[in-house]
DNA sequence: GATGAATGAGGGTTCATTCAT
DNA sequence: GATGAATGAACCCTCATTCAT
């Protein structure tokens, strides 16, 4: 096999990864109902037939990059959150770091994107990332809290929906930034935010030092 | 005028609400693109031509939705926002009741929601909603934020990125129920979830009694 | 009957004719096809539903501006055609006299544009047109013309074919300004149009001199 | 390549011909406003879409068809009327011959008859008209009697003019046989009616022998 | 495998016509 | 008589999907 042909073999094993990444660019950017089937083959430099090729619908486009993204960044920290022993406010600390740097790279935060836009439309999409994304980080997060409450370290909060308190402020500061384009005057938003979220939040559920 | 006369007047003058409604019921739950203007109508109990007689385009309807929406529950809170002149965790507290309880009422969720999903596809709003809802309601908090740190109430937080610590974890709560269908277990969620809210942002941001 | 209510009952009578002068200057502007029902109400005062009133379909509309401009100028020349008996020349310089005047006054040659305009869709109108008008202006021409040669005042010409070349030219003059905008560059182009081609015209069409 | 692909391929570039053929025979038939793409498309043998594929819209439809029309049978004699030397009335015959043949052929004659069908609904016909057709065929026209006046074998009339009374008759010819099927009794008309119209029009335009 | 011409169902929009007032 | 809100059939155009090459 000469080089050529191993390049073009490679090319070719490629192709439903190269699609799907033009399709993710289209749906963000459009609206799954709005993209075009021609404007993602374009993208993905192949012909419309060759989308059909590999996905036997438009529909089986978003599924295939939900799909793809299954083991987001996010997923790799559940083993550590899992089996993490010592203080919860250090993983918390890593999760929300992790998660940010991430949302702060639009390629990372495609897939999250257009999973909230198009849940409504695509049942899938939600089935699937509650069973396979907020289903296994969720749970890894509560334990860990809950594990907090036990050791003493956190105060006796409700684990279930103290989770709310940990990502949603992320969520408002992501989706104020991209949606209406509202972010804080000074610069350095995003270390700024991430340490001012950290300060309340820890000071709102950890236990007060014995001295106090 | 008779009492007939009068009825079909009201009617009259009440069809492009009504139509409204059954837009922003059909894209709500369709999403925009994949709405039909028919479905709207028969929702609306017109013929597809009669939508047509108040808006000139579809997408007319979800501008109109969005511009009637303007003077929303959380707008009415502003005053009180700004004039407020005690404790800073009372008009909070008053403000996330309000808002969580609008947002257990689909009727009157459904613009934010609508909002949320079409944002990126229609530039207008979100610059709408940006100048008259966002922009009057975060800087009033922000002052009443800014307040409770100069008097010592609060902790000395950053009190733009703090607004986002107490909508986000509503924004959680609710995007986890809506979207994923994940509620907590024990029922009662809201109430128990706005206390849990607020029993760590409070604790989060108030000054240390001692100190205070 | 008051002065006030003559007024009204005279306006009232005059509707039909002020439905069918807005509906004639839209046809004209617009074409049939494109031309709406609604704008001809709007410019004849009216509402839509009174154009119903007086007249049952749009179509009805062209047929009552063609039926009601039945006698238009040139068809008050047929007697004086029919009638004349010296010099053939006489009654054509003044037939094309009129017709270039009227043709030249927008309200006089709305008409015939639409007629020519409208012909091919409505075979009404050929029916109409070929009966009620060139059936009875082209015949007076062609004995005009036939006495003519009877009397030796011009030469043996086909008198059927040669209305063509008196109205001819009259044709493509006014063709190449309205649809082209194509018009002489001199100025006073009716008048010096008009000499030129009775010039041409009548010496193409006079017996000779010497022969008379 | 093979005999079947070849075939085939030849169909797919003549496609747009094709649709351009049919469209003309429906505009003519029905007027631009009441022809329905679908019909066109059913000429055409093609789905509604393919007409699509080709013309991006139904207005694309009537100006491809002026713009493929450009070099009209009357165009080639440009050049021949512009260096034409001797006698004028030679060229004048030769070009009125050939006009009168291609009136004569519906397919000829399609295309001037949607010109002037439209040209008031479309600005660009016009346009294009006056600029690519009757911008050139006109000044070689004019030029040509402009030299015949010179050198004494027309008498001094208004070139410019004058192209109405060569062309006029013409078109009243056609114009009375197409829209309102007004023709000679006996027969032969084409030829008859040119004999009579060149009759008048030399005798019109012509020099006096000098022995007359 | 890859292409892209072709399809045709479906949706947004228009507008002649009707009819309750 | 007069109105104009309401209707719905019909049209232009789009685009997901197919298939001959």
């Amino acid at each position: 096999m000469t080089e050529t042909q191993k390049k073009f073999r490679r090319r070719a094993e490629a192709r439903p990864d190269e699609v799907l990444n033009a399709a993710l660019a289209v749906f963000v950017e459009k609206g799954y109902a709005a993209a075009k089937v021609d404007e993602v083959a374009r993208r993905a430099g192949v012909s419309k037939g060759t989308v059909y090729l590999y996905f036997p619908s438009k529909e089986a486009l978003i599924e295939g990059i939900v799909r793809r993204a299954v083991a987001p960044i996010a997923l790799r920290a559940v083993p550590d959150l899992e089996t993490f022993e010592g203080d919860p406010r250090l993983p918390i600390t890593m999760l929300l770091t992790v998660l940010i740097q991430q949302l702060a790279r639009p390629e990372a935060s495609a897939v999250p994107r257009l999973v909230i836009r198009e849940v409504m439309s695509f049942p899938f999409i939600a089935n699937f990332y509650r069973n396979e994304v907020l289903g296994k980080v969720m749970p890894a997060l509560i334990r860990l809290i809950e594990r907090g409450v036990e050791t003493g370290q956190l105060r006796p909060v409700d684990p279930e929906l103290t989770v709310r308190s940990i990502i949603g402020p992320l969520l408002a500061h992501v989706a104020l930034g991209e949606l209406f384009g509202i972010t804080p005057a000074k610069g350095l938003e995003l270390e700024r935010f991430l340490a001012n979220h950290l300060d309340i939040l820890f000071h709102g559920i950890s236990a007060q030092p014995e001295e106090a």
